[in-house]
DNA sequence: AGGTTATCTTGATATACATCAATTTTTAAG
DNA sequence: CTTAAAAATTGATGTATATCAAGATAACCT
């Protein structure tokens, strides 16, 4: 059993064994190769996914072709076309694996329910909600303040393990900048 | 009794009149001139606030001094240094009115004893936070997508009051940009 | 291993936008 | 109303960073 959700669940509120069987019970376990695709734009929505191993990312692709990431995930992380898995819309992003993965799904229905019958999992959620809110605040901040060169260094400090993992040109898409200039800014540290 | 509010409340959970009493009976009404300061960097946030009538912003201030506003809030909308209100942590950021303002203020030792006797209110700002959670990812999404022009018109469309309310220099800051650049692009429309 | 594709680097050029400085317009205050 | 302060405009200049182009490494596949 999940010893790894377990303890992402324990550490924001205490619930019983009764209540993580609960939960467990709603997931489905998938295994991915890299690039595996979660969602496409248009998709409906219907489930978020936790990652037990690899790495997933969230991405939007304009007009013009361009990719832009939203996010990334890796082990213990949630990820989702949030927009759409919230207000039941079609994706507007893709959510593919950058390398083969481990990751449980859970429904928005079965989820739904378990907050009637167990509204401490209402509780965790809005915890996690919380958190991803004031980590998009800080990013939102971040690029009002800072240049390319702040800006990655403040990646590097607060995400070591997936600056190492993930290509390059991701990182540098992730903040904004030209893989060019990402390369430039790594050469002069 | 504040029949805006509860408007705001009916809006995301059908409450019933208890509950609605409840809730009112935590807050405190609070008028403001233009200028007045809820929150300034350092001070422990204990409360979150929501606006009857009126306007502010939220702000951080640099190491170089150059104000950074994160959000601005009018009627109906709640505002706060969230990430020190959640997080017990000194505020970073300041909060100020932008006009003469009424705002309900709510104590976070209050709500959270809330959640536990009406777990509907969990329920309620899980939803609150999850749609300022698709806001900020739309902002950032915008930051990585658009140039100034286009960042502008977006923000017209989508907060039309806002835009007609609030000086320019505000608008051009909450968007990253010089206030020269957004005179030039509204002189261009 | 060897070849093919993906990723990263480096230099040259272009450009959106910031900054600086000065003026005009609007708003506020006595 | 008058004056001062705040906000918006306009032009000239500077700069960070994108884009384009080509080559060098590194990763991946059979």
């Amino acid at each position: 059993m999940y010893l790894q959700l377990q303890n992402h669940l324990l550490k924001d509120v205490d619930f019983n064994p009764d209540e993580i069987q609960a939960f467990t019970n709603l997931l489905s376990h998938l295994k991915l190769n890299k690039k595996a695709v979660l969602i496409q734009p248009g998709n409906t929505v219907t489930k978020e996914y936790y990652v037990l191993k690899g790495c997933l990312k969230a991405y939007y692709i304009d007009e013009a072709g361009q990719e832009h990431i939203i996010q990334f995930a890796i082990e213990d992380w949630w990820i989702s076309d949030f927009e759409a898995f919230f207000n039941a819309k079609p994706a507007q992003l893709y959510v593919e694996c950058l390398e083969d993965s481990e990751v449980l799904s859970l429904d928005k229905l079965d989820l739904e329910q378990l907050y009637q019958t167990m509204p401490k999992f209402e509780r965790f959620f809005r915890l996690k909600v919380t958190k991803a809110f004031v980590g998009l605040r800080n990013r939102v901040l971040s690029g009002l303040q800072n240049d390319n060169k702040a800006r990655y260094e403040e990646f590097c400090e607060q995400y070591p393990d997936l600056e190492k993992r993930i290509p390059n040109y991701n990182v540098a898409n992730y903040l904004g900048m030209s893989p060019e200039s990402l390369s430039r800014i790594r050469n002069s540290i």
